[in-house]
RNA sequence: GGCUCCAUAGUUCAAUGGAUAGAAUAGCGGUUUCCUAAACCGUAGAUCCAGGUUCGAUUCCUGGUGGAGCUACCA
């Protein structure tokens, strides 16, 4: 991903080029940027910035203590920030001048729109998440998949892209057809009115169904003395579910009408699922529609020789020159398959949209998927094949392994977000704390709270890394979780509305001459951090970054929280100081859980 | 078999090639006449193995071991 931002007034570009100039004037040779390696100094060290020296040594052939030195030296005199240093080993820890940081503070506080860029691109990325099934309900991998869809759009807007959320509705194919064709022959005519489903549970009861009756018939066959893929592949029922997709892509009306009412069963269902979890699209795509432009273009690419057809009548690209194998494209029936639909909602996106990027959120278990979607793309000459991205993230797996949905072994998502809401509700009633406030705003705070769980316990870790979801773990709400940060939020916003209330002046004032503690340089460097993290963040697809930062400031404002009074502070600029201090700790943890789709709550 | 990815405290997760590998949780021990104790502090505990590159490797390279995924006329 491109990212546009205007970091020239930063204070590491100065100290970069001092440092140029430094070795410039000490030895005499003109050093590459990349040479200048600048970091913030760690806690346990005395310092604001740190220069790794030891890249420098071939020039300077001195040991790294004393070249350390000599810079240090040329800074001391030749740069106004710089008001002292300390060498440790090949490290050079520049100490800067008292005013350095409240400054910075007082930019950054000033600033609204801290940590944000403004459009800076009229073409869109596309950003294409969740991808269902209408087969069956959303499980937790949709959860993981939606919540980085989500939070991945959010991080890209925040860098300055506008960003189109786009859905691929896999509305169409055998799977369908199976639960169609199980609802027909044992469905007693049931809908979600009568049986009080909701409708993507509905259908999903079907499609099991279908999978049961299956693996039976198959059981029969091979006891009936039939190989295993045989018996596979010649059970009545799966013939059956294929000659119905043969009818659906005919156009048989009484398919298409048994299609129609079961889809829209699951779209419903689909809706209340992402209206709980918070996330929403710009547009959404049907592969029922897009699989005709997939087949067209499958046609055009055989005329034009970059496809090949087998005897069978089967349509495929050859990749082996690529160092892949051969691809299937159109069946020999002439019915399209996954990769067709896929090409064919690529090029209508790029008709509709002109997109800049392209961020399919999906499943690590489709690498080679979307290797060959780019390569096929490549081969039939759409230039923006580049800028295709899998974002590939890694699967979810359960304390006793994987889940596997034919077996019904799966987590629920509707199920895992109303339990994570439930036991918001008993911790909160637990501590008391929200006595009374009315219903409503309690069930508010509960959601925000339980769900704040849930998508920080997700999103917290590397989306490429799989990872293991336990259900005791999720629902704890201590340490390194959504709602200690929201908990922070909260009591940051407690404390400015006594602030408010006692009528102290703290918003508008300038603080005056403020000496920090090293406590609070922590935080204003942690705060100033915010927009590296985004800007890495969007870099890297990665909203695990924002979301272990948020962990990181909150646990340094708390420390400060705990060590200093703020209220109680006698000294006038101290307290307006620590106000605007954790005031804009708040607006960075709601903005950065913002990034990451996690409402906070006023109070809890 | 081929291709891809992964391997860090008991467990779940961190660490642009840099200083003494951080957290959380579970364990043990503390903090509340005071701005929300869903908090804070202390204690103990880890880089799969063997080589290589480098001033410096959890990070890069090679080999091994272990695990996952893909390699469907399913999506």
């Amino acid at each position: 991903m491109t990212t546009i931002q205007n970091m020239k007034t930063e204070i590491e570009l100065i100290l970069e080029a001092k440092i140029i100039e430094a070795v410039k004037s000490l030895y005499e040779v003109e050093v590459p940027k990349q040479a200048i390696q600048i970091q913030n100094t760690r806690k346990e060290f005395t310092g604001d910035f740190t220069v790794v020296v030891f890249p420098l040594l071939r020039w300077s052939k001195k040991s790294p203590e004393l070249t350390a030195e000599m810079i240090g030296d040329f800074l001391l005199e030749n740069e106004i920030e710089v008001d002292g240093f300390n060498v440790v080993k090949g490290f050079l820890n520049l100490e800067l001048r008292n005013g350095f940081w409240p400054t910075q503070f007082q930019e950054i506080y000033d600033n609204p729109e801290f940590g944000r860029s403004v459009i800076n691109n009229e073409d869109p990325c596309l950003v294409e998440y969740s991808s269902p099934n209408t087969n069956k309900p959303l499980h937790l991998g949709h959860i993981r998949n939606n919540l980085l869809g989500y939070s991945v759009s959010k991080i890209l807007e925040a860098n300055g892209h506008k960003v189109v959320k786009t859905n691929i509705v896999n509305d169409r194919g055998i799977h369908i057809c199976k639960s169609m064709l199980a609802w027909k022959k044992w469905g007693n005519n049931e809908t979600p009115e009568t049986t009080c489903i909701k409708g993507d549970h509905l259908v999903g009861k079907y499609y099991v169904r279908f999978e049961q009756e299956y693996r039976a018939q198959v059981g029969s066959l091979i006891n009936g003395g039939m190989e295993k893929p045989e018996a596979e592949k010649n059970a009545p029922l799966l013939q059956e579910a294929h000659d119905m997709l043969r009818d659906w892509e005919k156009g048989d009306t009484e398919v298409i009408k048994l299609w129609k009412m079961m889809n829209d069963w699951v779209y419903a269902g689909f809706d209340i699922t992402y209206k709980n979890l918070g996330v929403d699209f710009d547009v959404i795509y049907y592969e029922s529609e897009t699989y005709k432009l997939g087949k067209k273009l499958v046609e055009k690419g055989l005329g034009k020789g970059v496809l090949f057809k087998k005897e069978d009548g089967s349509i495929w690209a050859d990749l082996k020159d690529e160092g892949l194998d051969e691809k299937l494209l159109l069946r020999s029936d002439g019915t399209a398959v996954y990769m067709t639909q896929d090409l064919g909602t690529a090029v209508q996106r790029y008709n509709d949209y002109h997109f800049s990027d392209h961020v399919y959120v999906v499943g690590n278990e489709q690498n080679y998927h979307f290797q060959v979607l780019k390569l096929i793309l490549k081969k039939m000459a759409y230039p923006w094949s580049d800028h295709l991205f899998h974002l590939s993230y890694g699967m979810v797996e359960l304390p006793e392994g994987k889940m596997k949905s034919r077996e019904g072994k799966v987590v629920d998502a509707d199920d895992l977000i109303e339990e994570m809401i439930d036991t918001a509700r008993v911790m909160s009633e637990e501590l008391g704390k929200l006595d009374g406030y009315t219903e409503v705003e309690k069930n508010s705070i509960y959601r925000k709270v339980g769900l704040g769980a849930l998508k920080y316990f997700i999103l917290k870790v590397d989306p490429k890394k799989s990872m293991t979801f336990d259900p005791r773990e999720s629902v704890d709400f201590n340490g390194n979780t959504g709602p200690f940060i929201q908990y922070t939020y909260a009591r940051i916003n407690s404390l400015l509305k006594k602030a408010d209330e006692r009528s102290i002046e703290w918003k508008n004032v300038s603080p005056g001459d403020v000496v920090m503690s090293d406590k609070e340089k922590d935080l204003v460097k942690l705060i100033r951090h915010y927009k590296f993290v985004i800007k890495e963040s969007s870099k890297s697809l990665n909203p695990a970054l924002v979301a272990n930062y948020c962990y990181d400031l909150v646990k340094e404002y708390n420390q400060f929280y705990h060590d200093y009074s703020i209220l109680r502070e006698e000294n006038q600029d101290f307290k307006v100081f620590r106000l605007q201090l954790s005031a804009m700790t708040g607006r960075v943890i709601k903005s950065g859980m913002e990034l990451l789709g996690i409402e906070v709550p006023e109070k809890m």
